[in-house]
DNA sequence: CGAGCTTTTGACGCAGGTCAAGAGCTGTGG
DNA sequence: CCACAGCTCTTGACCTGCGTCAAAAGCTCG
Protein backbone atom coordinates (compact mmCIF):
# COMPACT_ATOMS: atom_id res chain seq x y z
CA UNK A 1 0.00 0.00 0.00
CA UNK A 2 1.59 3.49 -0.80
CA UNK A 3 1.62 6.22 1.67
CA UNK A 4 -1.21 8.11 2.63
CA UNK A 5 0.34 11.61 2.29
CA UNK A 6 1.60 12.23 -1.07
CA UNK A 7 5.66 13.04 -1.61
CA UNK A 8 4.19 17.39 -1.73
CA UNK A 9 2.60 16.97 1.52
CA UNK A 10 3.10 20.41 2.58
CA UNK A 11 1.28 22.36 -0.20
CA UNK A 12 -1.55 24.14 0.63
CA UNK A 13 -5.33 24.16 -0.11
CA UNK A 14 -6.45 25.58 -3.62
CA UNK A 15 -8.83 28.55 -3.55
CA UNK A 16 -11.65 28.26 -5.26
CA UNK A 17 -10.32 30.71 -7.42
CA UNK A 18 -7.94 28.18 -8.73
CA UNK A 19 -10.37 25.44 -8.55
CA UNK A 20 -10.64 23.06 -12.25
CA UNK A 21 -13.76 23.23 -11.87
CA UNK A 22 -14.14 26.96 -13.22
CA UNK A 23 -12.87 25.45 -16.47
CA UNK A 24 -16.42 23.23 -17.06
CA UNK A 25 -19.14 24.68 -19.55
CA UNK A 26 -21.45 24.96 -16.56
CA UNK A 27 -19.27 26.65 -13.79
CA UNK A 28 -17.81 28.89 -16.73
CA UNK A 29 -20.12 31.91 -15.64
CA UNK A 30 -19.57 31.21 -12.01
CA UNK A 31 -19.52 34.90 -10.38
CA UNK A 32 -17.32 36.16 -7.75
CA UNK A 33 -20.26 36.36 -5.44
CA UNK A 34 -21.07 32.79 -5.89
CA UNK A 35 -17.58 31.37 -5.91
CA UNK A 36 -17.03 33.23 -1.82
CA UNK A 37 -20.19 30.97 -1.16
CA UNK A 38 -18.61 28.02 -2.46
CA UNK A 39 -15.42 28.69 -0.40
CA UNK A 40 -17.61 29.31 2.70
CA UNK A 41 -19.15 25.68 2.61
CA UNK A 42 -16.07 24.32 1.44
CA UNK A 43 -14.49 21.97 4.90
CA UNK A 44 -11.14 21.07 3.65
CA UNK A 45 -9.28 19.43 1.31
CA UNK A 46 -8.72 15.25 1.25
CA UNK A 47 -6.46 13.03 -0.35
CA UNK A 48 -6.78 9.94 -1.48
CA UNK A 49 -4.23 7.48 -2.61
CA UNK A 50 -4.49 4.96 -5.41
CA UNK A 51 -6.01 2.31 -4.98
CA UNK A 52 -7.87 3.21 -2.11
CA UNK A 53 -11.62 4.01 -1.71
CA UNK A 54 -13.11 7.24 -1.90
CA UNK A 55 -16.55 6.03 -1.00
CA UNK A 56 -17.82 2.77 -0.34
CA UNK A 57 -20.83 1.19 -1.31
CA UNK A 58 -23.43 1.22 1.80
CA UNK A 59 -21.92 4.51 2.95
CA UNK A 60 -25.14 6.29 4.49
CA UNK A 61 -25.00 10.11 3.79
CA UNK A 62 -21.24 10.68 2.95
CA UNK A 63 -19.78 14.30 2.47
CA UNK A 64 -19.78 15.63 -0.95
CA UNK A 65 -16.72 16.08 -3.13
CA UNK A 66 -15.62 17.63 -6.18
CA UNK A 67 -12.75 15.70 -7.75
CA UNK A 68 -9.60 18.30 -7.97
CA UNK A 69 -6.53 16.09 -9.61
CA UNK A 70 -6.48 12.81 -10.39
CA UNK A 71 -8.20 9.89 -11.57
CA UNK A 72 -11.06 7.74 -10.10
CA UNK A 73 -13.59 5.43 -11.13
CA UNK A 74 -17.19 4.60 -9.95
CA UNK A 75 -17.95 0.96 -9.87
CA UNK A 76 -20.64 -2.09 -8.12
CA UNK A 77 -19.31 -5.12 -7.54
CA UNK A 78 -21.83 -8.69 -6.65
CA UNK A 79 -21.59 -10.85 -3.60
CA UNK A 80 -19.43 -13.11 -5.43
CA UNK A 81 -16.82 -10.63 -6.27
CA UNK A 82 -17.48 -9.53 -10.15
CA UNK A 83 -17.37 -5.88 -10.36
CA UNK A 84 -18.85 -3.46 -13.06
CA UNK A 85 -17.24 -0.38 -13.67
CA UNK A 86 -19.51 2.82 -14.36
CA UNK A 87 -17.64 5.77 -15.30
CA UNK A 88 -14.73 7.24 -14.96
CA UNK A 89 -14.51 10.48 -12.84
CA UNK A 90 -11.88 13.14 -13.87
CA UNK A 91 -11.11 16.47 -12.11
CA UNK A 92 -14.01 18.47 -11.94
CA UNK A 93 -16.53 15.51 -11.57
CA UNK A 94 -18.90 15.55 -8.40
CA UNK A 95 -18.90 13.38 -6.28
CA UNK A 96 -21.60 11.34 -3.23
CA UNK A 97 -24.38 12.90 -4.94
CA UNK A 98 -26.23 9.94 -5.24
CA UNK A 99 -25.48 8.47 -1.66
CA UNK A 100 -26.74 11.93 -0.55
CA UNK A 101 -29.83 12.21 -2.14
CA UNK A 102 -30.84 8.38 -1.85
CA UNK A 103 -30.44 6.78 1.53
CA UNK A 104 -27.40 4.81 0.74
CA UNK A 105 -24.44 5.07 -2.07
CA UNK A 106 -25.38 1.95 -3.88
CA UNK A 107 -21.59 2.74 -5.83
CA UNK A 108 -17.74 2.38 -4.82
CA UNK A 109 -15.70 4.99 -5.83
CA UNK A 110 -11.98 4.28 -5.91
CA UNK A 111 -8.62 6.28 -6.45
CA UNK A 112 -7.39 5.21 -10.14
CA UNK A 113 -4.15 7.73 -9.42
CA UNK A 114 -3.49 9.48 -6.36
CA UNK A 115 -6.32 12.28 -6.04
CA UNK A 116 -7.23 15.41 -4.28
CA UNK A 117 -11.11 16.09 -3.15
CA UNK A 118 -12.56 19.39 -2.41
CA UNK A 119 -14.38 17.87 0.67
CA UNK A 120 -18.27 19.55 1.54
CA UNK A 121 -20.46 18.63 4.65
CA UNK A 122 -23.08 16.17 3.43
CA UNK A 123 -25.55 18.74 4.34
CA UNK A 124 -24.68 21.12 2.34
CA UNK A 125 -26.46 20.95 -0.58
CA UNK A 126 -30.08 21.74 0.18
CA UNK A 127 -28.47 25.08 1.58
CA UNK A 128 -26.62 25.51 -1.88
CA UNK A 129 -30.08 24.80 -3.49
CA UNK A 130 -32.02 27.61 -1.63
CA UNK A 131 -29.19 30.33 -1.52
CA UNK A 132 -27.76 29.97 -5.14
CA UNK A 133 -30.47 28.15 -7.36
CA UNK A 134 -27.75 28.70 -10.75
CA UNK A 135 -25.32 26.76 -8.71
CA UNK A 136 -28.06 24.30 -7.65
CA UNK A 137 -28.83 24.00 -11.62
CA UNK A 138 -25.46 23.25 -11.81
CA UNK A 139 -25.24 20.28 -9.97
CA UNK A 140 -28.44 19.10 -11.87
CA UNK A 141 -26.22 19.52 -14.93
CA UNK A 142 -23.37 17.81 -13.61
CA UNK A 143 -25.54 14.74 -12.90
CA UNK A 144 -27.28 14.71 -16.28
CA UNK A 145 -23.66 14.43 -17.56
CA UNK A 146 -22.46 11.82 -15.49
CA UNK A 147 -25.81 9.73 -16.88
CA UNK A 148 -24.75 10.81 -19.89
CA UNK A 149 -21.52 8.44 -20.04
CA UNK A 150 -23.43 5.87 -18.20
CA UNK A 151 -25.92 5.63 -21.05
CA UNK A 152 -23.01 5.31 -23.04
CA UNK A 153 -21.26 2.98 -21.67
CA UNK A 154 -24.51 0.62 -21.28
CA UNK A 155 -24.96 1.22 -25.22
CA UNK A 156 -21.71 -0.09 -25.65
CA UNK A 157 -21.64 -3.12 -23.04
CA UNK A 158 -25.17 -4.11 -24.42
CA UNK A 159 -24.65 -3.69 -28.34
CA UNK A 160 -21.06 -3.34 -29.35
CA UNK A 161 -18.25 -6.09 -29.94
CA UNK A 162 -15.07 -6.09 -28.20
CA UNK A 163 -13.62 -4.63 -30.26
CA UNK A 164 -16.08 -1.86 -30.76
CA UNK A 165 -16.42 -1.43 -27.28
CA UNK A 166 -12.12 -1.36 -26.50
CA UNK A 167 -12.16 1.25 -29.36
CA UNK A 168 -15.27 3.50 -28.36
CA UNK A 169 -13.85 3.21 -23.69
CA UNK A 170 -10.12 4.55 -25.83
CA UNK A 171 -11.46 7.15 -27.92
CA UNK A 172 -13.86 8.30 -24.97
CA UNK A 173 -10.83 8.93 -22.26
CA UNK A 174 -8.85 10.21 -24.46
CA UNK A 175 -11.49 13.55 -25.38
CA UNK A 176 -11.89 13.96 -22.06
CA UNK A 177 -8.63 14.14 -21.03
CA UNK A 178 -7.59 16.29 -23.71
CA UNK A 179 -10.63 18.76 -23.06
CA UNK A 180 -9.34 19.04 -19.92
CA UNK A 181 -5.63 20.46 -21.02
CA UNK A 182 -4.28 17.20 -20.06
CA UNK A 183 -3.14 16.16 -23.54
CA UNK A 184 0.52 15.83 -25.01
CA UNK A 185 -0.08 16.27 -28.57
CA UNK A 186 -1.91 12.78 -29.50
CA UNK A 187 -1.03 11.17 -25.99
CA UNK A 188 -2.47 11.67 -22.96
CA UNK A 189 -2.14 10.02 -19.53
CA UNK A 190 -3.82 6.87 -19.16
CA UNK A 191 -3.63 5.34 -15.77
CA UNK A 192 -5.76 2.28 -16.30
CA UNK A 193 -4.73 -1.42 -15.86
CA UNK A 194 -5.96 -3.58 -18.56
CA UNK A 195 -8.31 -5.00 -15.67
CA UNK A 196 -10.09 -1.91 -14.97
CA UNK A 197 -10.81 -1.77 -18.67
CA UNK A 198 -12.15 -5.15 -18.45
CA UNK A 199 -14.12 -4.55 -15.68
CA UNK A 200 -15.61 -1.19 -17.36
CA UNK A 201 -16.57 -3.17 -20.44
CA UNK A 202 -18.16 -6.43 -19.29
CA UNK A 203 -15.21 -7.74 -20.63
CA UNK A 204 -12.77 -10.90 -19.28
CA UNK A 205 -9.22 -9.89 -18.39
CA UNK A 206 -7.91 -11.67 -21.28
CA UNK A 207 -10.11 -11.20 -23.94
CA UNK A 208 -9.38 -7.64 -23.16
CA UNK A 209 -5.95 -7.69 -23.20
CA UNK A 210 -6.27 -9.51 -27.09
CA UNK A 211 -8.34 -7.01 -28.06
CA UNK A 212 -6.38 -4.39 -27.14
CA UNK A 213 -3.22 -6.08 -28.91
CA UNK A 214 -5.00 -6.64 -31.87
CA UNK A 215 -5.76 -2.71 -32.02
CA UNK A 216 -1.96 -2.09 -31.64
CA UNK A 217 -1.47 -4.82 -34.20
CA UNK A 218 -3.61 -2.42 -36.25
CA UNK A 219 -1.58 0.28 -35.35
CA UNK A 220 -4.60 2.25 -34.16
CA UNK A 221 -3.39 2.88 -30.30
CA UNK A 222 -0.16 2.58 -28.72
CA UNK A 223 -0.04 1.90 -25.00
CA UNK A 224 3.22 1.70 -22.42
CA UNK A 225 4.11 3.10 -19.43
CA UNK A 226 0.76 4.59 -18.74
CA UNK A 227 0.30 6.65 -21.69
CA UNK A 228 -2.22 6.45 -24.69
CA UNK A 229 -1.07 7.30 -27.66
CA UNK A 230 -3.91 7.49 -30.82
CA UNK A 231 -2.26 7.97 -33.71
CA UNK A 232 -5.08 7.84 -36.34
CA UNK A 233 -8.24 9.06 -34.06
CA UNK A 234 -10.45 9.01 -37.29
CA UNK A 235 -9.87 5.81 -38.40
CA UNK A 236 -10.06 4.13 -34.50
CA UNK A 237 -13.70 5.97 -34.40
CA UNK A 238 -14.91 4.30 -37.76
CA UNK A 239 -14.06 0.95 -36.27
CA UNK A 240 -15.80 1.93 -32.97
CA UNK A 241 -18.91 2.98 -34.67
CA UNK A 242 -19.00 0.13 -36.93
CA UNK A 243 -20.08 -3.24 -36.84
CA UNK A 244 -16.68 -5.46 -36.25
CA UNK A 245 -17.59 -7.60 -38.90
CA UNK A 246 -17.14 -5.82 -41.55
CA UNK A 247 -13.50 -5.41 -40.76
CA UNK A 248 -13.14 -8.99 -40.85
CA UNK A 249 -12.69 -8.83 -44.55
CA UNK A 250 -9.50 -6.87 -44.31
CA UNK A 251 -6.11 -7.57 -43.80
CA UNK A 252 -5.67 -6.82 -39.69
CA UNK A 253 -1.87 -5.73 -40.48
CA UNK B 1 -50.78 2.56 -37.19
CA UNK B 2 -53.09 2.77 -33.59
CA UNK B 3 -54.93 6.01 -33.51
CA UNK B 4 -53.81 8.57 -32.69
CA UNK B 5 -56.40 9.97 -30.12
CA UNK B 6 -57.35 7.72 -27.50
CA UNK B 7 -60.88 6.16 -27.22
CA UNK B 8 -61.67 8.50 -23.89
CA UNK B 9 -60.81 11.73 -25.56
CA UNK B 10 -62.93 13.85 -24.29
CA UNK B 11 -61.44 13.25 -20.66
CA UNK B 12 -60.73 16.61 -19.18
CA UNK B 13 -56.84 17.23 -18.19
CA UNK B 14 -55.39 16.18 -14.97
CA UNK B 15 -55.41 18.92 -11.95
CA UNK B 16 -51.54 18.68 -10.37
CA UNK B 17 -53.66 17.70 -7.33
CA UNK B 18 -54.43 14.89 -8.46
CA UNK B 19 -51.00 13.73 -10.39
CA UNK B 20 -49.02 10.57 -9.46
CA UNK B 21 -45.93 12.39 -9.13
CA UNK B 22 -47.64 13.09 -5.40
CA UNK B 23 -47.69 9.48 -4.61
CA UNK B 24 -43.43 9.67 -5.28
CA UNK B 25 -40.78 10.23 -2.11
CA UNK B 26 -39.37 13.35 -3.99
CA UNK B 27 -42.52 15.06 -3.96
CA UNK B 28 -44.23 13.81 -0.90
CA UNK B 29 -44.31 17.01 0.46
CA UNK B 30 -45.09 19.68 -2.00
CA UNK B 31 -47.06 22.59 -0.53
CA UNK B 32 -50.65 23.87 -2.03
CA UNK B 33 -47.86 26.95 -3.15
CA UNK B 34 -45.67 24.57 -5.15
CA UNK B 35 -48.49 23.02 -7.03
CA UNK B 36 -50.26 26.10 -8.18
CA UNK B 37 -46.87 27.03 -9.59
CA UNK B 38 -46.46 23.78 -11.14
CA UNK B 39 -49.86 23.99 -12.73
CA UNK B 40 -49.26 27.70 -13.86
CA UNK B 41 -46.34 26.50 -15.80
CA UNK B 42 -48.13 23.19 -17.42
CA UNK B 43 -48.75 24.04 -21.43
CA UNK B 44 -50.80 21.43 -21.25
CA UNK B 45 -51.10 17.53 -21.80
CA UNK B 46 -50.41 15.11 -24.76
CA UNK B 47 -51.52 11.49 -25.45
CA UNK B 48 -48.70 9.41 -27.60
CA UNK B 49 -50.34 6.42 -28.83
CA UNK B 50 -48.37 3.28 -28.39
CA UNK B 51 -45.38 2.49 -30.51
CA UNK B 52 -44.97 6.17 -31.50
CA UNK B 53 -41.86 8.24 -30.32
CA UNK B 54 -42.47 10.95 -27.43
CA UNK B 55 -38.76 12.26 -28.32
CA UNK B 56 -36.57 10.95 -30.67
CA UNK B 57 -32.58 11.40 -30.77
CA UNK B 58 -31.19 14.23 -31.91
CA UNK B 59 -33.80 16.31 -30.34
CA UNK B 60 -33.20 20.10 -29.48
CA UNK B 61 -34.06 22.11 -26.77
CA UNK B 62 -37.29 19.77 -26.65
CA UNK B 63 -40.60 20.32 -24.38
CA UNK B 64 -39.93 18.97 -20.68
CA UNK B 65 -42.69 16.00 -19.75
CA UNK B 66 -44.04 14.28 -17.09
CA UNK B 67 -45.40 10.75 -17.42
CA UNK B 68 -49.13 10.58 -15.99
CA UNK B 69 -50.10 7.39 -17.27
CA UNK B 70 -48.17 4.10 -19.42
CA UNK B 71 -45.24 2.93 -20.12
CA UNK B 72 -41.99 4.20 -22.08
CA UNK B 73 -38.47 3.50 -22.56
CA UNK B 74 -35.61 5.39 -23.15
CA UNK B 75 -33.34 4.08 -25.72
CA UNK B 76 -30.88 4.59 -28.29
CA UNK B 77 -29.64 2.58 -31.65
CA UNK B 78 -26.55 2.59 -33.48
CA UNK B 79 -26.14 3.29 -36.87
CA UNK B 80 -26.81 -0.48 -37.90
CA UNK B 81 -30.32 -0.70 -36.60
CA UNK B 82 -28.37 -2.34 -33.04
CA UNK B 83 -30.76 -0.62 -30.31
CA UNK B 84 -30.47 -0.86 -26.47
CA UNK B 85 -32.99 0.29 -24.01
CA UNK B 86 -31.42 2.46 -20.79
CA UNK B 87 -34.50 2.16 -19.11
CA UNK B 88 -37.96 2.23 -18.91
CA UNK B 89 -40.46 4.96 -17.62
CA UNK B 90 -43.28 4.31 -15.15
CA UNK B 91 -45.99 7.06 -14.17
CA UNK B 92 -44.26 9.60 -12.51
CA UNK B 93 -41.01 9.58 -14.46
CA UNK B 94 -39.69 12.71 -15.39
CA UNK B 95 -38.62 13.05 -19.39
CA UNK B 96 -36.91 15.40 -21.45
CA UNK B 97 -33.81 16.44 -18.91
CA UNK B 98 -30.83 15.75 -20.78
CA UNK B 99 -31.81 17.40 -23.92
CA UNK B 100 -32.78 20.49 -22.42
CA UNK B 101 -29.86 20.53 -20.71
CA UNK B 102 -27.36 19.68 -22.59
CA UNK B 103 -27.25 20.51 -25.90
CA UNK B 104 -28.69 18.05 -27.53
CA UNK B 105 -31.00 14.67 -27.05
CA UNK B 106 -28.96 11.70 -27.23
CA UNK B 107 -31.36 9.13 -26.06
CA UNK B 108 -34.70 8.91 -27.80
CA UNK B 109 -38.13 8.00 -25.63
CA UNK B 110 -40.89 5.79 -27.10
CA UNK B 111 -44.32 4.88 -25.46
CA UNK B 112 -44.83 1.36 -24.84
CA UNK B 113 -48.28 1.59 -23.67
CA UNK B 114 -50.76 4.33 -24.95
CA UNK B 115 -49.16 7.14 -22.72
CA UNK B 116 -50.43 10.72 -21.45
CA UNK B 117 -47.62 12.89 -20.75
CA UNK B 118 -47.62 16.48 -18.78
CA UNK B 119 -45.95 19.16 -21.05
CA UNK B 120 -44.19 21.52 -19.84
CA UNK B 121 -41.97 24.32 -21.88
CA UNK B 122 -38.65 23.35 -22.14
CA UNK B 123 -37.68 27.07 -21.05
CA UNK B 124 -39.45 26.21 -17.32
CA UNK B 125 -36.54 24.69 -15.83
CA UNK B 126 -33.97 27.56 -15.05
CA UNK B 127 -37.61 30.13 -13.34
CA UNK B 128 -38.19 26.65 -11.65
CA UNK B 129 -35.39 26.51 -9.77
CA UNK B 130 -34.95 29.96 -9.46
CA UNK B 131 -38.79 30.51 -8.10
CA UNK B 132 -38.82 27.32 -6.31
CA UNK B 133 -35.46 25.40 -5.23
CA UNK B 134 -37.35 22.67 -3.04
CA UNK B 135 -38.52 22.11 -6.89
CA UNK B 136 -35.18 22.35 -7.81
CA UNK B 137 -33.94 19.85 -5.86
CA UNK B 138 -36.74 17.46 -6.61
CA UNK B 139 -35.51 17.57 -9.91
CA UNK B 140 -32.06 16.63 -9.35
CA UNK B 141 -33.52 13.87 -7.18
CA UNK B 142 -35.38 12.55 -10.20
CA UNK B 143 -31.95 12.50 -12.12
CA UNK B 144 -29.90 10.98 -9.54
CA UNK B 145 -32.59 7.95 -9.09
CA UNK B 146 -32.72 7.46 -13.02
CA UNK B 147 -29.25 7.07 -13.19
CA UNK B 148 -29.50 4.47 -10.28
CA UNK B 149 -31.78 2.63 -12.64
CA UNK B 150 -29.34 2.98 -15.51
CA UNK B 151 -26.62 2.15 -13.13
CA UNK B 152 -28.20 -1.05 -12.14
CA UNK B 153 -28.74 -2.26 -15.73
CA UNK B 154 -25.41 -1.50 -16.53
CA UNK B 155 -23.87 -4.17 -13.64
CA UNK B 156 -26.44 -6.55 -15.17
CA UNK B 157 -25.57 -6.54 -19.03
CA UNK B 158 -21.82 -6.32 -17.94
CA UNK B 159 -21.52 -9.10 -15.30
CA UNK B 160 -24.62 -10.93 -14.96
CA UNK B 161 -25.79 -14.32 -17.08
CA UNK B 162 -28.35 -14.22 -19.11
CA UNK B 163 -30.63 -16.32 -16.42
CA UNK B 164 -29.86 -13.94 -13.96
CA UNK B 165 -30.56 -10.92 -16.24
CA UNK B 166 -33.89 -11.45 -16.61
CA UNK B 167 -34.75 -12.73 -13.43
CA UNK B 168 -33.35 -8.93 -11.90
CA UNK B 169 -35.39 -7.41 -14.86
CA UNK B 170 -38.44 -9.18 -14.29
CA UNK B 171 -38.02 -8.38 -10.57
CA UNK B 172 -36.91 -5.11 -10.68
CA UNK B 173 -39.90 -3.91 -12.76
CA UNK B 174 -42.61 -6.24 -10.64
CA UNK B 175 -41.22 -3.92 -7.75
CA UNK B 176 -41.67 -0.45 -9.40
CA UNK B 177 -45.59 -1.08 -10.55
CA UNK B 178 -46.31 -2.91 -7.11
CA UNK B 179 -44.91 0.52 -5.55
CA UNK B 180 -47.49 2.62 -7.74
CA UNK B 181 -49.88 0.81 -6.23
CA UNK B 182 -50.62 -1.20 -9.58
CA UNK B 183 -50.39 -4.48 -8.94
CA UNK B 184 -52.97 -7.31 -8.48
CA UNK B 185 -52.09 -9.53 -5.82
CA UNK B 186 -48.64 -11.15 -7.02
CA UNK B 187 -49.48 -10.21 -10.61
CA UNK B 188 -48.87 -7.11 -12.74
CA UNK B 189 -49.32 -5.30 -15.97
CA UNK B 190 -46.42 -6.03 -18.23
CA UNK B 191 -47.06 -4.71 -21.86
CA UNK B 192 -43.13 -5.43 -22.92
CA UNK B 193 -42.68 -8.16 -25.84
CA UNK B 194 -39.71 -10.57 -25.47
CA UNK B 195 -37.95 -8.04 -28.19
CA UNK B 196 -37.82 -5.14 -25.64
CA UNK B 197 -36.62 -7.42 -22.98
CA UNK B 198 -33.58 -8.55 -25.39
CA UNK B 199 -33.09 -4.88 -26.15
CA UNK B 200 -32.69 -3.71 -22.85
CA UNK B 201 -31.02 -6.83 -21.50
CA UNK B 202 -27.99 -6.69 -24.48
CA UNK B 203 -29.37 -10.79 -25.24
CA UNK B 204 -30.34 -11.49 -28.79
CA UNK B 205 -34.08 -11.98 -29.41
CA UNK B 206 -34.07 -15.74 -29.20
CA UNK B 207 -32.04 -16.23 -26.37
CA UNK B 208 -33.92 -14.24 -24.43
CA UNK B 209 -36.93 -16.54 -25.59
CA UNK B 210 -35.35 -19.51 -24.26
CA UNK B 211 -34.17 -18.02 -21.04
CA UNK B 212 -37.93 -17.25 -20.24
CA UNK B 213 -39.08 -20.38 -21.31
CA UNK B 214 -36.86 -21.57 -18.89
CA UNK B 215 -37.84 -19.62 -15.80
CA UNK B 216 -41.59 -20.50 -16.91
CA UNK B 217 -40.10 -24.55 -16.62
CA UNK B 218 -38.36 -23.38 -13.53
CA UNK B 219 -42.47 -22.13 -12.37
CA UNK B 220 -40.19 -18.80 -11.30
CA UNK B 221 -42.97 -16.93 -13.43
CA UNK B 222 -46.01 -16.75 -15.55
CA UNK B 223 -45.81 -14.47 -18.42
CA UNK B 224 -49.55 -14.12 -20.55
CA UNK B 225 -51.67 -11.70 -21.93
CA UNK B 226 -49.65 -8.94 -20.88
CA UNK B 227 -49.46 -9.74 -17.52
CA UNK B 228 -46.69 -10.79 -15.93
CA UNK B 229 -47.09 -13.14 -12.50
CA UNK B 230 -44.33 -14.11 -9.94
CA UNK B 231 -45.16 -16.64 -8.04
CA UNK B 232 -41.74 -16.96 -5.56
CA UNK B 233 -40.47 -13.68 -5.34
CA UNK B 234 -37.96 -14.05 -2.89
CA UNK B 235 -36.45 -17.47 -4.72
CA UNK B 236 -36.69 -15.45 -7.90
CA UNK B 237 -34.63 -13.04 -6.21
CA UNK B 238 -32.18 -15.57 -4.96
CA UNK B 239 -31.57 -16.95 -8.21
CA UNK B 240 -30.86 -13.44 -9.79
CA UNK B 241 -28.05 -12.48 -7.22
CA UNK B 242 -26.14 -15.77 -7.39
CA UNK B 243 -23.97 -17.19 -10.21
CA UNK B 244 -26.25 -19.08 -12.56
CA UNK B 245 -23.87 -22.13 -12.54
CA UNK B 246 -24.60 -22.86 -9.29
CA UNK B 247 -28.31 -23.95 -10.50
CA UNK B 248 -27.32 -26.24 -13.10
CA UNK B 249 -26.49 -28.90 -10.52
CA UNK B 250 -30.39 -29.07 -9.67
CA UNK B 251 -32.94 -30.23 -12.19
CA UNK B 252 -34.57 -27.21 -13.51
CA UNK B 253 -38.20 -28.95 -13.64
C1' DC C 1 16.05 -11.98 -4.99
C1' DG C 2 11.40 -13.11 -4.16
C1' DA C 3 6.34 -11.71 -3.75
C1' DG C 4 2.86 -9.90 -6.08
C1' DC C 5 1.24 -7.21 -9.79
C1' DT C 6 0.33 -6.77 -14.82
C1' DT C 7 0.62 -8.38 -19.41
C1' DT C 8 0.79 -12.19 -22.89
C1' DT C 9 -0.22 -16.36 -25.20
C1' DG C 10 -2.04 -21.03 -26.04
C1' DA C 11 -5.69 -24.52 -25.64
C1' DC C 12 -10.21 -25.54 -25.07
C1' DG C 13 -15.17 -25.10 -23.91
C1' DC C 14 -19.64 -22.97 -23.70
C1' DA C 15 -23.08 -19.26 -23.32
C1' DG C 16 -25.23 -17.00 -26.26
C1' DG C 17 -25.54 -15.43 -31.31
C1' DT C 18 -27.31 -16.50 -36.02
C1' DC C 19 -30.13 -18.74 -39.39
C1' DA C 20 -34.36 -20.88 -40.51
C1' DA C 21 -38.88 -22.19 -40.19
C1' DG C 22 -43.25 -22.83 -38.30
C1' DA C 23 -47.22 -21.77 -35.17
C1' DG C 24 -50.40 -18.63 -32.94
C1' DC C 25 -52.82 -14.04 -32.97
C1' DT C 26 -54.68 -9.76 -34.62
C1' DG C 27 -56.19 -6.60 -37.66
C1' DT C 28 -57.54 -5.47 -42.44
C1' DG C 29 -59.59 -5.77 -46.71
C1' DG C 30 -61.97 -8.16 -50.34
C1' DC D 1 -66.29 -14.75 -43.22
C1' DC D 2 -62.14 -16.10 -44.96
C1' DA D 3 -57.43 -14.97 -46.73
C1' DC D 4 -53.56 -12.76 -45.98
C1' DA D 5 -49.98 -9.65 -44.05
C1' DG D 6 -47.46 -8.75 -40.24
C1' DC D 7 -46.50 -9.27 -35.54
C1' DT D 8 -44.89 -12.16 -31.55
C1' DC D 9 -43.43 -16.34 -29.76
C1' DT D 10 -41.10 -21.03 -30.19
C1' DT D 11 -37.93 -24.46 -31.36
C1' DG D 12 -34.13 -26.84 -33.74
C1' DA D 13 -29.43 -26.80 -35.74
C1' DC D 14 -25.28 -24.90 -35.94
C1' DC D 15 -21.51 -21.64 -35.12
C1' DT D 16 -18.41 -18.24 -32.86
C1' DG D 17 -17.01 -14.59 -29.79
C1' DC D 18 -15.70 -14.53 -25.68
C1' DG D 19 -14.84 -16.90 -21.12
C1' DT D 20 -11.97 -20.09 -18.46
C1' DC D 21 -7.90 -22.46 -17.25
C1' DA D 22 -2.97 -22.55 -17.22
C1' DA D 23 1.43 -20.95 -17.47
C1' DA D 24 5.06 -17.97 -18.26
C1' DA D 25 7.42 -13.51 -18.80
C1' DG D 26 8.14 -8.68 -17.60
C1' DC D 27 7.94 -4.98 -13.76
C1' DT D 28 8.08 -2.92 -9.30
C1' DC D 29 8.99 -2.63 -4.84
C1' DG D 30 10.53 -3.99 -0.41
Amino acid sequence: MRPVCPPTAMKSEIACNQCPLRALPAFASVTPEQRDFIQGMKVRERSVPAQAPVLRQGDKRSELYTLLTGWAFRYQTLADGRRQILNFLLPGDFIGLQGNLLDVERTGVEALTDVTLCVFPGDALWPLFRAHPELGFDVTWLCAHEKLLVDDNLVSVGRRSALERVAMLLIHLFKRVRALGLADGDSVPFPLTQHHVADALGLSLVHTNRTLRRLHAMKMLHLERGRLTLGALASLQSLADYEARELEDRPLI
